[in-house]
DNA sequence: GCTTGAATTGAACGAATGTTCAGATACTCT
DNA sequence: AGAGTATCTGAACATTCGTTCAATTCAAGC
């Protein structure tokens, strides 16, 4: 009694990277068994070493596909240049991106401290990376004297905290749709950095 | 050999809390060992159990008292009448609060999963009454015209994730102090949800 | 100085952990 | 039909886990 009918590699291995995101994503990673991956997959915890060579590695691949796929997925979306515009964008791509990989984000947030040094480097900086993508509309944005904002950083830092919060409570199916979330974060961002009239007026005095 | 000279009850109890907090919030509740928290104290394992009834009720207590302070801190604070400056007073008190207490803040949003469902709830029950102070301040100044937004519940959590937000970059004796953090993000926190002279144009014409 | 009781040790328990691997199985190609 | 190979099982490995408890040690009260 061994291999079952119809099983193929092709089929196992997206099912036990499927199987593990679902799992670390609800228990975390070091909570979750690879006999309990096995079980989700429908097979032994011995077959899971044919598809990765070991635990750390299953989290540190999917991790970091995550963060390839956003990466590439911003790299793709076309940006305007009138920096509101651009803000707005950015804000739309990360809250409709971010809503339909809620596991991938919380594993992505929430596990870092369980990856070796090496891997932790690596992500640290493909995170950074996105960041600095937001913080660099920021910037721009002030220098066209659209955006106000005292520290390019914490702004940003303060940004993606809010627009990532929505994987917290965000539910397919729930009360308000993703276009819907979006447009209400889309409104409370811009408040939050654009120039008042006042600053406006001031700038024109100046 | 048993007992170290000096060593007391109320010494001990309190130095289990503390190894468990920094333990449980640099590497997460599942991954820290019994023995890992005793060799923090300077004990051995078994003694832990005079301190608590097992390790989920540690985690529990660690969690459930930093919610009780929390609430109980923001109760005594003292809350002025006009909106806009209660929202400026409670994300000043939010983020000096929270920037001094990272490793509760960590474990208090991050552990809630490895809690038993009876313990969850009645986090959540606490957690939810805090972001209800928030919420009833958003309602209030929507009420005497002075905010504008789309919808108070999300609107709540997303000043609570973005005010939470700071406990995940702040160092102590970092480049800004935490009050000049908290102006920072009062400033944001006030423009992301303050009507803006268009809209107060707008309400004094109907 | 002796007794009492609280504080702690150190060993032990069964269960669960990540990982390995020889052997069994089912599909593919000839 | 038969051989070969990719896939998977099932058992085993050494560790580690949370927890218990008899035995031991220290400090205080008489």
């Amino acid at each position: 009694m061994a291999r079952k009918t119809g099983s193929h590699s092709e089929i196992t291995g997206p099912k036990v990277r499927a199987a593990a995101l679902k799992l670390f994503a609800s228990q975390g990673y070091a909570a979750v068994s690879m006999r309990q991956i096995a079980a989700e997959v429908g097979v032994q915890a011995g077959a899971l070493y044919l598809y990765t060579p070991d635990k750390q590695s299953l989290l540190y691949d999917l991790m970091h596909s995550h963060m390839d796929e956003l990466l590439e997925a911003w790299r793709r979306t076309e940006k305007p240049s009138y920096p509101a515009a651009l803000l707005e964008r950015f804000v739309q791509f990360h809250i409709k991106f971010h809503v339909t990989r809620r596991d991938a984000v919380f594993i992505s947030y929430m596990e870092l401290r369980n990856l070796t040094p090496e891997n932790f480097t690596e992500l640290e900086r493909l995170r950074r990376r996105y960041e600095d993508g937001l913080e660099s509309i920021l910037m721009a944005g002030q220098s066209a004297g659209e955006f106000r904002f005292e520290d390019s950083r914490l702004t940003t830092l303060a940004l993606i905290a809010m627009l990532t919060g929505v994987t917290n409570w965000y539910k397919p199916g729930g009360r308000l749709t993703p276009g819907q979330v979006a447009d209400i974060y889309t409104d409370m961002t811009l408040n939050s950095v654009a120039c008042t009239r006042a600053d406006l007026a001031r700038a024109a005095a100046d």
